[in-house]
This record gives structure tokens, C-alpha cells and sequence, in this order.
RNA sequence: GACCCUAUCGUCCAGCGGUUAGGACACCGCCCUUUCACGGCGGUAACCGGGGUUCGAAUCCCCGUAGGGUCGCCA
């Protein structure tokens, strides 16, 4: 029988890293086994419901590369989606609801109380075969030990998520359910349902959950909570991709930053871990940078000039051949993008603002320095990397002082800052007209 | 309150009865260098505690402790 998983997302109106990890596992088995990959809108709370809300999970899974065989085309739910198995918005689907209530009624598995119908839930040990934590039995707790019986329809005759989890599984012939570790104590509930329907339950397996890096939980309010967090700030998506994957599973070589192909063909279930792990950020950047590093140049020139227009600054306001040797001066150094604005921003900007410490690198003695290099520049015929560096040199030289003294103050000048790209081929690309009316402003400054 | 899961450097992982406990990020030195990165070399740093089992436990068992999760007419 072939592999069938599914991410079954409600759209609170974000999509958690978790969330998106949860997906990433499911993808990566289903492209693994060659399965299928189904992509199930769980938005029965009709109340906290929307078209936007379900387009952040389908734009967040579609920029991590995550396609899914069977499921919605549109954030549309009443619209045509592709695959046999549908509706796939649970909102579409309360015929099937309302027909295995009856069954379970019908056959004395459930009851109505008040309205409502409730489930007549087992009062032994369930026992939970999980593939990666192991064999657990669930027993019932003081509160279940009262009444272990629970609701499935809400005296609205609208279905909870239990219920329609279920019964989705089992009419989408669902045979891995790969889900946060959160859902572990529910799946008694889960196994006793899939049995009342006279089945087995699909196999299991129950990911440890990603925490803040002070081990807390991970809520909306917390920074990278939210995968649109690094939609927007200069994340590369195969970057977080790669670093999602590690984050509880590793393959068992040291490798780290890690091919797709090579993460799809040695991806496993039992090697996952059990521990929740502590989302590292700088361990993130690092990888994105390694990512950065290794982009083809018309990608980084796309996803920096979208990244500078973020930050507003409008590229196209300069010629292609000036924006594309500004940013191949920028190419390697970055670790995210939006480490861009601040960078190469220079590049950009009619005029550099100089702030206390900028001013205080061209005043005094350097200020001299300064004056003599702008002069030597001035004649410089060739306004070239090679030329300029010379330039620079022989100027030191005549002067007496280290390079260190030229290029610093010369770096604060142009660029308003102590670092950032090689100074003599920043200079080559801002061009004589624009270092000139920069070292001159500096100067009066 | 009850039930369930978990526990190796600050963090992410390796280890699956015998290792000088390994790698990566971060951090600290040194080298490279016009700055910043990158790269290279080196360093600091861990088996939660207590009992067992065993010739021998980070590895197996039990008890604590700690962290996380779950017990809804939320999902």
C-alpha cells in the first residue's frame, strides 16, 4: 500500500515554524516513499475563518517548496481543488460529518446528551504504537476517569476536531500521520474513534516540538514564531528549509547544510528524535549565509533588490549594469538580507549621512589625509579598482602613513560606515563623480 | 489534581555496554586581509541527581528532580 500523509492546518491567520516543520516532515516522507502528499484545511471555527488566513499557509508552504499532490488550488473553499479524496476544507464536508455521526448512533457507539453527541469512549489503557516514540499506553486521567466520554457534535450540529480529524483520515485513506508531539495525549481518543468505525488506526508518528531558545513555548507573540517571518527578512527558503529538517532528525554522517535530493533520499521516521529542541537563530543565519554564499549571482540580484525596495530604496531608479556591480561587491558577505540595507545601502542613497563617529574618522588628522586623497583621486584618469588602490597607496607613501589611515577615513567618506565591501572597488562603482561630491561633503562636514 | 513524553557542551546533533565522550552554531585566541565577512589553525565547554543490573554504564531498570504536552460543545 502506498504511502499517504497529509498537513491538516487550521488558518489562525499564521503559519507557526512548528507548523511548517510538521509539513516539512510529511513532505520529505511522502517524496521519500514515493506517496502522496495531501494538504487538508482543517477551518470547521467558521468564527476565525478567512480566505486570507488559508492564502498565509498556502503562500508559506508553496515559498518553502512544498507542494502538495492532492488538495486546494485556491484559498477558495468552495473551489475546484486537484486530487479524488476531496473536499479538502473541512467547511465542505459536513454531509460526511452528519452521515458517520449516524453510523456511530446507529450502532450504539454514540449517544446525544443535551443536544449534543458524544462519543462512548473505552475506559481500558490505549495502547499507541509510534514510530518514533515508541509504544505508549495511555490511561485515562481523574477527570476522564469520571466521564471518559466526549463530544463530537456540538449541539449546533457542527463537528469537533477529534471527530472530523478522523474520519478525514480515514475517507482520505490517510496511512502515516506525522503530527506535533502535542496531539500524542489525544490519540487514545483518535485510536478508540478509528475502531468504532470498525478500521486500525493509520501509523503514527509524534515530532518533538521546536521551543523558544530559553526552552518556553513557542506562541505568536514570539519572534520567528511565524514562518512570514522569514519570508520578510531575508531568509532564504531552502536555508530554513534545511535548518527545519534538523531540528529533531539528522542524518547520521556529520553533514549539516544538506542537498533537497540528498534530505528527500535519507529522510526517516524512527530516526527522529524524542526531545523537544530550542530554535537557534544564529545557528539559522549561519546556514542561511552558507545558502547566501552559494546562490547563483541573478538570484541574489533578485532577492537583494527586492529586499532594498523593502527597505525603500528603489534600484530601478540606477542603470542594471550600476545595481549589478554594487551588489556583486556585496555577494558572500551577507548572512540574511536584510543585513543589506545597512551594508550596501550606500550604493543607493543620494548623499551618505555621517554620524558622530563617521565624522570623527575625517576629522583631525585625517581630515588632511583626506583633502590630499580626494586631490589625488581628482587626477586620476583610470577610476578603476587597480587605479585607485595605487592612487591610495602612493598617497599613504607620499604622506607617510600607514594604508589603514588612508582607507579608513576614505571608507567613512563614501560609505558612511567602517566596514562594508572592498573599499578600492566600492569606489570603482559609486564612480569619480559621486566619491568626489561624497569626500567633498566629508569634508566640510 | 491526573495522565503522557523527554533529559549529552550555552544551543542543535553524534553516541545505542568498554571512546582521551565526536561534529556544527555561538564564544575566545592566532593566521590571512584595505574594513567586514569568508577561509585556515587552536581553545573554553556536557553525560540532571540518587539507587540498582553488570567485570564494566552517557548507554539497560527504578525513584526523584526538571522541562514539555494533554485532560473543552478550541483546533
Amino acid at each position: 500500500m502506498s504511502v499517504r500523509v497529509r498537513f491538516a492546518p487550521s488558518p489562525t491567520g499564521y503559519l507557526h515554524i512548528g507548523g511548517a516543520r510538521t509539513a516539512l516532515f510529511n513532505w520529505l516522507y511522502a517524496r521519500r516513499t514515493g506517496g502522496t502528499f495531501v494538504l487538508r484545511v482543517e477551518d470547521t471555527d467558521a468564527a476565525r475563518n478567512s480566505q486570507a488566513a488559508v492564502d498565509v499557509i498556502l503562500d508559506g508552504l508553496r515559498w518553502l517548496g512544498l507542494d502538495w499532490d492532492e488538495g486546494p488550488l485556491t484559498a477558495e473553499a468552495s473551489s475546484p481543488s486537484k486530487g479524488n479524496r476531496g473536499p479538502y476544507f473541512q467547511s465542505q464536508r459536513k454531509e460526511t460529518y452528519a452521515r458517520r455521526v449516524e453510523v456511530l448512533l446507529s450502532r450504539g457507539l454514540a449517544y446525544e446528551k443535551d443536544g449534543a453527541v458524544r462519543f462512548k469512549m473505552t475506559r481500558d489503557p490505549v495502547l499507541i504504537r509510534d514510530l518514533v516514540v515508541g509504544d505508549v499506553t495511555r490511561a485515562l486521567t481523574d477527570r476522564e476517569e469520571v466521564d471518559p466520554d466526549f463530544v463530537i457534535m456540538r449541539s449546533d450540529g457542527s463537528p469537533v476536531f477529534h471527530f472530523v480529524n478522523v474520519v478525514d483520515d480515514l475517507e482520505m485513506g490517510i496511512t502515516h500521520v506525522i503530527r506535533g508531539e502535542d496531539h500524542l495525549s489525544n490519540t487514545s481518543k483518535h485510536v478508540a474513534l478509528f475502531r468504532a468505525f470498525g478500521t486500525e488506526p493509520p501509523k503514527y508518528a509524534h515530532i518533538p516540538l521546536i521551543l523558544n531558545a530559553d526552552g518556553s513555548k513557542m506562541s505568536k507573540r514570539d519572534t520567528g514564531a511565524a514562518l512570514t517571518y522569514y519570508m520578510e527578512n531575508g531568509y532564504a527558503p531552502e536555508a530554513v528549509l534545511n535548518y527545519l529538517c534538523l531540528l529533531g532528525w539528522s542524518p547520521k554522517d556529520g553533514r549539516e547544510v544538506i542537498p533537497l535530493k540528498e534530505l528527500i533520499a535519507d529522510f526517516d521516521l524512527p530516526q527522529i528524535l524524542r526531545h523537544n529542541a530550542r530554535f537557534d537563530h544564529e545557528k539559522l543565519k549561519w546556514m542561511n549565509g552558507e545558502y547566501l554564499r552559494a546562490m547563483t549571482p541573478d538570484r541574489f540580484y533578485e532577492m537583494s533588490t527586492q529586499t532594498l525596495a523593502r527597505a525603500g530604496m528603489d534600484t530601478n531608479r540606477f542603470p542594471a549594469a550600476y545595481v549589478k556591480a554594487a551588489l556583486d561587491t556585496c555577494m558572500g558577505k551577507l548572512r540574511i538580507f536584510s543585513e543589506l540595507p545597512g551594508y550596501g545601502g550606500f550604493y543607493f542613497t543620494e548623499r551618505v549621512e555621517l554620524d558622530a563617529e563617521a565624522k570623527t574618522a575625517v576629522s583631525g588628522e585625517a581630515h588632511a589625509r583626506l583633502a590630499k586623497l580626494r586631490s589625488a583621486f581628482a587626477e586620476l584618469g583610470d577610476f578603476t579598482a587597480s587605479g585607485l588602490e595605487s592612487t591610495l597607496k602612493d598617497t599613504a607613501k607620499a604622506v607617510g602613513v600607514k594604508n589603514g589611515l588612508m582607507v579608513h577615513p576614505a571608507r567613512f567618506a563614501c560609505t558612511g560606515r567602517g566596514s562594508g565591501p572592498s573599499l578600492y572597488h566600492l569606489l570603482e562603482v559609486l564612480g569619480r563623480e559621486r566619491v568626489l561630491a561624497r569626500m567633498d561633503a566629508a569634508l566640510k562636514a
